[in-house]
DNA sequence: ACAATACTTTGATATTTGTCAAAATATCAA
DNA sequence: TTGATATTTTGACAAATATCAAAGTATTGT
């Protein structure tokens, strides 16, 4: 069940080309910041972003860090989607007074 | 191509919401803001956030505005998360996600 | 022309977000 | 222990966002 912190997540360009990376493989925060232009502790508030989404993963490897994909939440948010335009009632609401 | 805008559009959940009302068929203004605790004024605001990402079409009838969903938008976007971690091709063959 | 209805736009405001620089933490190696 | 490397956390700040109230724009009916 995705939620509102997924949808969070993927609203920013720079975190979309994080995961975009990520799909080629797993890739420690070094490697990952040569990609990108903003300083290593903005990278790691993006990390921080998209854990809490649940759409990556990270690991502690000596003195590095590896982040890796978990492509099964970007697959229930891409079901969803699919959901909001054809499909059954998936996320739940904000059900408000009806006239 | 899904733009950056539709993720934006996608980030806030009433206007979720609202994409999923018009999966039911089209609506007013009104008969949308119904279904919502802001001000009207607040309601056009997404409106206008979800116009920008075409992922709403509206049309003037009388002194009423109608909202509709544009489907397309939503499966391309659908299919961008898919190919986002790798998933088949989501062509019109449509797939069921491999699991 | 005037007033009512249906929406939108504007201006103001509080909150959230993305970014940097600098300080802090953790691991490794000598 | 001391120093180097890899990464995160903190503090500050500008820009973007969501919201409301109020003013503005169309359209319809009298």
């Amino acid at each position: 069940m995705p939620s509102q912190e997924v949808f969070k997540a993927l609203s920013d360009p720079s975190r979309r080309q994080i995961l975009k990376i990520l799909r080629g493989g797993s890739r420690t925060a070094g490697e990952l910041a040569d990609s990108f232009a903003m300083t290593k502790g903005s990278l790691s508030h993006h990390f921080n972003v998209l854990k809490a989404a649940d759409l990556v993963r990270c690991e502690r490897r000596g003195q590095q860090i590896v982040y890796s994909l978990n492509t099964s939440v970007l697959e229930d948010t891409a079901s969803l989607l699919f959901d909001l335009f054809g499909g059954k009632e998936t996320e739940a609401g904000h059900e408000a007074p009806s006239r």
